[in-house]
DNA sequence: ACTTGACCTCAACATATGTTCAACCGGCAG
DNA sequence: CTGCCGGTTGAACATATGTTGAGGTCAAGT
């Protein structure tokens, strides 16, 4: 049985296309295909061809900026994204995401309320000896493998 | 009745001390003065001298950062506190930071499921007419009254 | 054949967020 | 007095996130 071979994930929809459905310049869609958020094929006259997923990653891309993702830790998560992602996948990643922003909001609720207990952090005006800052509410948050 | 002059807020930590307790670099810290998140008296010798909010602002800014604020938003938040602000006008910045990183999360939260809802904007491998994204799940947002 | 429009590449520019460096000043210890 | 230490400035550099523009290709329409 010759099933038709699969069609390598119809890539179809050029930089213009892209750029119209995610609402944003088409220099924005060159962008992050050179950074991972999106890829592309090349046709015959090497123009992009994006498949129906990218203006979907870009969209999202977007809302994770807004709470703090940089394009590289968004190009990450979606590395786990299969070609041509279903709706579960993207299920998973809305949720990874979710959990990223509620994380660190969880952190900044945290750090923001130990510098104002006990040792009142802010507004020290007098020398009690600085408890010091929990490991977690320093500025570290590593910088990656790449 | 000559009450004491209020002492102009003792301004008296400089750059480096103020950069020990933040943990950031020194230039990190003439940065921030530069674009409005501490402020600075000059003494004598034209050195910056910071009240003892400075590193607290420092501090918080950084994990505001961390949940997608830029510094600009920052320093427009910090705008309200008074000079010397008390436990009281930390917690009220305290309840806006996370007001507003929670609004954010639930944006995407929001967005995201929109996107996967329905007409599964995502993944909608056919011609379903596209049901128009929501105003609030497109990328405007306000980019400030100078 | 010519024009048009959308694509291509690559470089320059622009803004945000910092760091580094050179050149200089001022106080304090030896 | 002489260093050194830490502060000052301004400029240059660096990275992230894009935009703009010059110069070229390619297919479609007239």
């Amino acid at each position: 049985m010759s099933h038709a071979v699969i069609p390598a994930l119809e890539a179809v929809f050029t930089v213009g296309d892209v750029a119209r459905d995610a609402d944003v310049a088409p220099s924005a869609v060159r962008f992050y295909e050179k950074t991972g958020v999106i890829t592309a094929q090349r046709d015959g006259g090497n123009q992009r061809r994006f498949d129906e997923s990218a203006p979907c990653r870009i969209k999202v891309a977007k809302l994770a900026q807004r709470v703090g993702l940089t394009v590289r830790e968004i190009a990450d998560l979606f590395a786990d994204l299969p070609p041509d992602p279903r709706s579960q996948d993207w299920g998973r990643v809305a949720a990874e995401l979710v959990a990223e922003a509620e994380r660190r909001t969880a952190e900044l609720r945290a750090c923001l309320a130990e510098m104002q207990s006990g040792g009142r952090l802010c507004e020290s005006v007098d020398r009690i000896p600085e408890p010091p800052t929990s490991p977690g509410c320093r500025g570290d948050h590593v910088r990656s493998s790449g």
